[in-house]
DNA sequence: CTGAAAGCGCTTACAG
DNA sequence: CTGAAAGCGCTTACAG
């Protein structure tokens, strides 16, 4: 009995081919190893044919660089880590895909590291980020007031922040809330509208002064009052509900004639509460949310006028600038306000386009 | 002007601190590399107190061991790839926060491909996870009848299924819809319903066959009729609204008492259609739906019972499975429907526990 | 118990 | 134009 009938007697795990490396390609092309390396990434030089055929014969033989010898001695891995707090939420999703998407093209691959909001795994996260050499570092959160439980400091790759609060000294990328707010309550204005109330979050969060502010700027711009002042509560479709249901008590000369809502829950629970009770949104009150969460905006009846804050081009620029920082450009600290995005749908009141 | 001062005056790039490698630490602490790196990884024989030494050595000039260099000798990365249709969506987000949880345990990390349901893009990603070495591949996809735009075939590494369509050969884990559907039409039945509608998403989808059978089952093995057929429409909210309404014209004798809806959308808007027009949810009609979308489930009004794929659970098992296979652990091929669990809330009449 | 040497798969000066 | 050599940061037989 030979060896053959033995292994498959005993089922011996199938060896794997050995990956093909640029020794082999080298071996079957003739050349040497350092030949066929300036061959494949295209440097120093040769005759065309000698590279055309090095190339041929990696193709033939499916040769892959081995990603991890390369980075050894380049001491550069294209990776880069995304830290994230919001693994199960809505926020980081799109910054994810933006980030992914724009790294893929330049040949970067990227790490999903989920911290839930728990220091200890935050903590081996880096310390993984850092044993596998990533070039840089995305630190992504779900509110621009507070940031991840990390150590950044002493860490030795860039990090570029992602919807979450920064130093001045740090490099960080977040919605223009006070921008995004401001167009749509202007939005509303040049629709007429006089009598605009504001609905929105907890005050803890800096994102509902920053929308508060823009509302009273835009209302202030067109000379036009607060309509009461800006209403605070929980993020949730129970809080739009309730102030719904109370609005239907007012005396309908007391009412707004709009509401721009701090999210879409609470402008889809507002929404509900005033259809349930007989008053036609957005004829008798027109209704504008923010986050323009899609799926949820869409199917609200009428669809959800929405402030998008353009998260998935978020990710995209802040994984070029983190690019950028790695490859030695110099990237101005600071943070960033990025441009939200009114979209129009029908809560609004605007004529269909 | 010495080299600092010129330094200073042309704001060169501060000199990352080189990073501290095994022959700092061997050098520091007066042993070979070799000893060095057995003391770290606790391999060998020596005495403690080298041991120890070399480890204080270690954590004091703070050494980071270079996953790559490590990978390169030892043939695993500790690196998988995650590679997903769905970056988007509600499906991949807990099956990734399930298996990137599970993973950083056991040091691995994961990547995060978003395929975008472009075959280049995918071609793109999965040369990318083979130059990187990854151990094993996880394919995830966002529906149990389609799988994502990859050609698999003579692959170097393990893969394994998740959420996705597979093969008989193939090792997947997927939600086990006729059993979800089947527990949660038996606890409308044990709550004394009898006329159990089914009301759910296109017929395309392999999982609306499957739910509507599990519908079918819990009934028959109650001797209770289907009422009605298992109507069929968009996973949408629109499509429940719009049989809320049909349902509201029926005569009250025609109606069913309860409808297991094959998504929460569908139920929601079911829901919302019933209460617009006075019937009451869930006294004179019982409602489920299937998802368990959280943040959404919730904020129906009244809040939604409904079946949980468990789809985090799915994505820690498919990772543990993914890592049998990458140390040599022999994982039997096929097929493996994972329990769902019903979540019960208030739309199904039960009582509050 | 400890260390010198070879090697993982590449790239990059440097000779020829 | 092409190749031999050194080296990236580790681990692992193998000597001593």
């Amino acid at each position: 009995m030979d060896a053959e009938d033995l292994a498959d007697l005993i089922d011996v795990p199938e060896p794997i081919a050995a990956r093909v490396t640029i020794r082999d390609v080298a071996r079957e092309a003739g050349v040497s190893i350092s030949t066929a390396s300036k061959a494949l990434n295209d440097q120093g030089r040769m005759t065309p044919e000698t590279r055309d055929r090095i190339r041929t014969v990696a193709q033939t033989l499916g040769f892959t660089p081995n990603a991890m010898a390369r980075a050894l001695v380049s001491q550069r891995s294209f990776t880069i880590g995304l830290l994230t707090n919001d693994t199960y939420g809505r926020f980081t999703l799109p910054v994810a895909a933006g980030l992914a998407g724009a790294m893929v093209d330049r040949g970067v691959s990227v790490f999903l590291c989920a911290l839930e909001d728990d220091p200890e795994r935050a903590r081996i996260n880096l310390r993984a980020m850092q044993e596998k050499c990533v070039d840089g570092l995305i630190v992504a959160g779900k509110r621009i007031d507070r940031r991840p439980p990390l150590d950044l400091a002493r860490l030795p790759m860039p990090v570029v922040h992602v919807n979450s609060a920064a130093a001045e000294s740090d490099i960080a990328f977040v919605p223009d809330d006070f921008g995004g707010a401001k167009a749509a309550v202007a939005h509303l204005i040049a629709l007429g509208r006089r009598r605009i109330a504001h609905v929105t979050g907890p005050d803890s969060f800096a994102a509902v002064a920053l929308r508060a502010e823009g509302w009273r700027d835009a209302l202030g711009e067109a000379d036009l009052p607060c309509f009461g002042v800006a209403e605070r509560g929980d993020w949730s479709e129970a809080f739009g509900f309730a102030v719904g249901c109370r609005l239907i008590m007012a005396p309908s000369a007391d009412r707004p004639d709009a509401v721009f809502c701090g999210n879409d829950q609470i402008a889809r629970g507002l929404i509900d509460a005033l259809t349930l009770h007989g008053i036609r949104v957005p004829d008798d009150l027109a209704v504008v949310g923010y986050d323009n969460w899609e799926i949820f905006a869409a199917a609200t009846r009428p669809p959800l006028t929405s402030v998008d804050m353009a998260l998935t081009e978020l990710g995209r620029i802040a994984g070029a600038a983190l690019l950028d920082l790695v490859g030695g450009t110099r990237v101005e600290p600071g943070i960033r306000r990025m441009p939200c995005r009114l979209v129009v749908r029908q809560s609004c009141g605007a004529p269909a386009n």
